[in-house]
DNA sequence: CGGTCCCTTGACAGCCGTCAACTACCGTGG
DNA sequence: CCACGGTAGTTGACGGCTGTCAAGGGACCG
């Protein structure tokens, strides 16, 4: 009944509300329908696609991305443990981009009747899947922000600090500490840089003692100085608790 | 009661799904409430304040952006009529960027209790708004994807296709020209380009005959060669009744 | 008619991409 | 045990797309 203690989901809604029992209870059991398990560079669903369920990432990350003709590539926003890819997705004929896992990834597979049931039944959730939806498109402007306006360094940075409050958000950082499963190539299809640059402005942030980056562990051992260097303002993650006038009273 | 012939709201609902009598009634009655104008250049709403009411842009061109600390700012995304600025906005406590008009606008500030009277009695409205959250977050998607990989030409070329096509799915095109009120400046803010640049590639797509733009006023002598130049795909809009299931029947 | 906004043009510089080669690491298999 | 291949990371040289700076012109307005 309860298989992921605590389900991230979960614990990223509670960033904006607190949740009743019961709708933890509707959310957990959802979460335990569908589950599926695929490798890491594996697509969840793809460009041109019907979309029939709402995908919820458990755990591992994936990413949005689009190919133009020529082979060109962007990864349009990631996906971590507890991330939606659009509670309402199904509401579209058909997906205008693919969606892929970058590291072996677990997710449930929620049938659109179960997602307008919890909907229907938990004025709550419904609310907070609306301050997801929100959050997802803020964060997606300030990538637009990022792709816009700032430089590699910046860009690189604000990504990093993105990331690793994100992460922190669902219980997955360890001190000044994450997980940063991507490819110096991901890092760039991301980011708009090629994978040469990406490389070059690594070693700016880890000379500058900005980061430290080893394997697949990002540490930041000042975030204020990495926010500093990014231009980073973290209200777009919206990540205040902002919805407790609704909070559930246990 | 019907001060808006035809209410582009309306009109763009329409591209997913057919209304009801009743369900356009209640949108009128909705983007009757609360209008405001406001001269070029002003601000609806700021960053850091708080959202209260849904915005509905009834005519005129508006924008969202941000301003970096250094004064490097971003153009986000455009609001053409008919467009909505977030359906479910005030759920968040307070806004992460700036809305401001490009022209004189006409606007509606629909109050939250009437935004969640309409959907509660009008789960076709409902289907609707959703899926304009969808359809504005696809394009926010398509941005990432221009400013990321499309060089300046082919950046252009895509914002004047997705451009042209929104505006005809109001009704505000005529012919293979539209309006473009514009600045090159603002291109500039939005493209992530310099100013210098916006000017050297419109030169760049006028001599190659893909547009004409002359004033304010954007023709496109051959649409689909402009799509070519841009690797545009329009299935991103959802232009192609998606929810003609939905259909009310008149 | 001076001022302002917008557009335009040329010269030059810099950030970042491309190309190419090299290293390191790892799992496989002979 | 070591050869081998593939992936990922690294480095240097070079070039180009795009930014910056600067100046000038046209349109509109008080």
């Amino acid at each position: 009944m309860d298989p992921l203690h605590p389900n991230p989901l979960i614990l990223k809604l509670e960033q904006f509300t607190k949740l009743s029992p019961e709708d933890k209870h509707a959310l957990n059991l959802a979460a335990c329908e569908g589950v599926r398990q695929i490798g890491a560079r594996a697509d969840i669903i793809r460009e041109g696609d019907r979309p029939q369920s709402l995908n919820l990432i458990l755990s591992g990350w994936a990413c949005r991305y689009k190919h133009l003709e020529d082979g060109r590539r962007q990864i349009i926003s990631f996906f971590l443990p507890g991330d939606l890819c659009d509670s309402h997705v199904f509401i579209l004929r058909q997906m205008d981009h693919s969606i892929g896992s970058l590291t072996p990834v677990t997710f449930a597979q929620i049938p659109r009747r179960r997602v307008d049931e919890i909907t229907l039944k938990h004025p709550r959730i419904t609310q907070a899947f609306w301050w997801d939806t929100l959050v997802n498109a803020a964060i997606q402007r300030e990538w637009v922000v990022s792709l816009g306006q700032r430089d590699a360094l910046e860009r690189m940075a604000h990504l990093m600090c993105e990331i690793f409050l994100r992460l922190q958000a669902v219980g997955q950082t360890d001190g000044h500490s994450c997980d940063l499963p991507l490819t110096q190539a991901g890092l760039a299809d991301a980011m708009g840089l090629s994978v040469v640059h990406v490389n070059r402005t690594l070693q700016e942030l880890r000379s500058s003692g900005l980061i430290v980056l080893k394997g697949r562990t990002l540490t930041i051992p000042d975030l204020s100085a990495l926010q500093d260097a990014a231009q980073f303002n973290p209200n777009y993650l919206h990540l205040d608790a902002e919805g407790r006038h609704f909070d559930a009273n246990e």
